[in-house]
DNA sequence: GGGAATATTCCC
DNA sequence: GGGAATATTCCC
């Protein structure tokens, strides 16, 4: 009887230690094996197991060795061969480089009852394509509603920010014109004085705090 | 000879007439028809060739007579019968209801070869499928980031207005006070006054044309 | 040292 | 998915 190959063993094992159970896992039905977590897969079990990181290189390897790959209904991808089922380690070493699965031998006779149960079971995976597709593209469409209503957030947000501004200059223009105004009528020739005064204070781009209360710059009484 | 269906006929008539190569077409191989507007070959070609615009009638009667679904690279629906192609008008009376494109009669001996080729066909369409839902997916992480963007911007955008709020009410108090400092050493019994009625004129929830000038308020001389 | 088996990568 | 080139390991 061959040996089992290394990389067929190593398979096994990894799967059988049960250390990495979150990452690499038996089927319930554990005739087939699945991969939920590639990163973790790559870098904590290849790296300990095998010469590369590189999960298509184990893909490589198990499709050497006649694995096939199946899609669940999540589509992950599940790997088969019929060698290959837990608790049967007696027939690891059937396993054999260039072999399928499913044919004894490159050239055999096709088993028409296993091709015509292959195809439907590709026309049942196409189907749940289909129809996974079709929950991408409702997906695809409530992102593009959600795109809309942040970009009308966003205009109204922009035409906010101009009313704002354009509210708050007139504003301030009308709380100048009332203060001159009110002072017009009574000091015409000191209102220039203040009102120079005060804008060179108020203007916006002073620095607030440098601005200090100083009466003497007033040319006038401190009484009327 | 079996008299063509109309059904057939009418189809092949709309592919051949020309009239409709935006909608519906053969493809390059002449060998199978797809449509590239479903809802112009609703509106326009079924409304004028049959009794119903719905184009899921349409596909039940491809598939009464026979017709394959097939999709091509861009997963367009591809429709193929063996008697149905482009410059073949003698094979169409051959098309018959309830026969499939590549079986004579149901029950009859399947082709062996047929269905590997089949096979072949399903796993190349389900490869497709594969690398295009990839794509898809890609895609989806393309529109997450920009949506993320997008809210961060939003996100700023809100800040800034809040903090321009902030800024301008900072700066008014400033400007009473600035005022106040200006003229409080002088008259601080009238520099109530002034203020009360400042603040009442100017005060923001006023209606900006209602305020007029008045000097007659004002309890003191225009002389000093 | 080197043939052969096995593993990995490259690329269609 | 798989052929072919290349790299690595095993073993005489």
């Amino acid at each position: 009887m061959q040996k089992t190959s290394k990389f067929i063993l190593d398979l096994y094992n990894i799967l059988e230690c049960e250390d990495f159970i979150p990452i690499i896992n038996w089927t319930d039905c554990c005739k087939m094996f699945y991969i939920s977590d590639n990163q973790k897969f790559q870098d904590i079990v290849m790296k300990q197991y095998f010469k590369t990181s590189n999960i298509q290189s184990f893909y490589r390897q198990l499709r050497i060795y006649g694995f096939k790959i199946k899609r669940n209904s999540n589509f992950q991808k599940e790997f088969h061969h019929k060698y290959f089922v837990k608790g049967q380690q007696q027939n690891l070493s059937k396993i054999q480089k260039g072999k399928s699965s499913t044919e004894e031998k490159y050239g055999e006779i096709y088993n028409v009852n296993q091709i015509i149960k292959e195809n439907q079971d590709l026309k049942q995976q196409l189907n749940q394509m289909i129809l996974f597709q079709k929950k991408i593209m409702k997906q695809f469409e409530i992102h593009q509603t959600i795109q809309k209503a942040i970009v009308n957030k966003m205009i109204k947000l922009t035409n906010l920010l101009n009313n704002e501004r354009i509210h708050h200059t007139i504003l301030n223009e009308k709380k100048i014109e009332n203060f001159v105004n009110l002072i017009d009528g009574f000091q015409p020739e000191l209102l220039v004085l203040i009102i120079r005064f005060l804008l060179k204070r108020i203007d916006p781009k002073t620095p607030i705090n440098e601005i200090q209360y100083s009466p003497t710059p007033f040319p006038f009484n401190t009484q009327i």
